[in-house]
DNA sequence: AGGACTAATTTGTATTACATAATACATCTG
DNA sequence: CAGATGTATTATGTAATACAAATTAGTCCT
């Protein structure tokens, strides 16, 4: 999944020699997919909001036969999905489903970064904290949804450096479903200086090669993420 | 993913109350879906297989629409997947790819048996470890059809006691994937042994609730199974 | 208001169509 | 004849249309 973001990242092209165009065109399909997925992600269409899909088509200008492609795989991947009576909506995770999405999600990326650690070269590790700068920037400029972007490019780093593109597949499903939580507990001031103080640990572990203390940084990233999402003070309006 | 198996554990109704009937009909879309997936986890579609949409859409007796949700849908889950110039295949698995997957699959396999524990009542513990015995049985058996369902029985069990169904999810879509080294491996006669060694190993550290014990013989048992599976002697037409 | 009947929507599936891309096959040229 | 070029065939991506079955909304009746 999420080939668009894997194939992006070209090498770089000596000179003299034509190289071939990634991507001629990205089938309708995934652009459709990406739209929703980015709407889903920026709360456009917030969990629980019902999908028709003669609007969709309109609004994207789509085809039913294409549309209904695309919706076929987000419901695969959990983060839409159909009532009983065949309704389709975004799906609203369950508080036990979110939970156990954290904790996988906790395992997988101490395990990645485990990887990434034995795996990654000098450069690859300098790109890390590169991309760890602008995640920290991200998380200082209050900016959502560019926190996203930048979370998920660190993600792509670290599991390209572990060379582990499924678990970055499942990472990345997973926190889309849990995206609907997370946005509120992202737009917390608190919660960003946080997290720029966690990606510091992880960081320091790594570099360090410290393999120990940059799972338990991981895990606790994540323990962390969970605890802002799920038990966030729901009474916010109140 | 997976709806299909998942509703099919519908709790033991009590007398005297009607219980909804699940799944007034299964969408074609499933039973395509199914009906692929058998065919790949049984091999009579091998890795690397050439699909063409016309050819399958006779064979099933499926209009394209439907099939093509279908290969969609499979596609997004990684079993299947287009060539640079659209040709579709069954996927072939890159050894590292696969080394990922089993490792993923120790760690969420250890979660959730760790979750097993914690939260399985007595009766899961027994109802699993009456699993295992099928389980067991199946492995006996050297029916290899058998062994698959039979494990997925188990691994059922063991998420649902662990109320970590999308650890299940998880887990079934990287067995999938995995499917087409996995299938050489069951059928050694010496694997199969082991495994059922291995089975009673887990279900002792279940029955015992040791957690730690448990989560080293599911690790362990994946381990095994991923050793087996990926540097199995490939010399055996040799 | 409560209930039954009808009309309008929506979904699941199928058919047909067509442009573009890919492959196989035939031809030409040196 | 090898290699290149052109052509026919097949496959895929996308759209449009159709229609039955299911669902929902709306209307009318009492």
């Amino acid at each position: 999944m999420d080939k668009a973001v894997r194939e992006s990242k070209n090498g770089s092209g000596g000179a003299g020699r034509l190289t071939a165009l990634q991507e001629p065109q990205v089938s309708l399909r995934s652009r459709i997919i990406e739209a929703l997925r980015r709407a889903i992600e920026c709360g456009v269409l917030a969990p629980g909001a019902r999908l028709v899909e003669r609007e969709l088509c309109e609004q994207l200008k789509v085809s039913r036969t294409s549309l209904r492609e695309a919706l076929g795989e987000l419901q695969a991947e959990g983060i839409l999905s159909y009532s009983p009576t065949r309704r389709l909506s975004v799906s609203v995770i369950s508080a036990a489903d979110a939970e156990n999405a954290y904790r996988i999600r906790g395992t997988l990326e101490a395990l990645v970064v485990d990887q990434f650690i034995e795996q990654a070269s000098e450069d690859d590790v300098a790109a890390l904290i590169e991309e760890g700068d602008r995640l920290k920037a991200a998380y200082r400029s209050g900016d959502v949804d560019r926190m996203l972007v930048a979370k998920r490019a660190f993600y792509d780093r670290i599991c390209s450096g572990a060379q582990n593109t499924i678990a970055f597949d499942i990472i990345n499903r997973l926190v889309l479903r849990t995206s609907g939580l997370r946005r509120r507990s992202l737009q917390r001031r608190e919660r960003q200086v946080q997290s720029v103080k966690e990606v510091d640990v992880l960081l320091a572990a790594i570099a360090r090669r410290d393999v120990e203390a940059a799972r338990k940084a991981a895990l606790q990233n994540v323990t962390n993420s969970a605890r802002s999402a799920l038990h966030t003070d729901e009474n916010v309006p109140a």
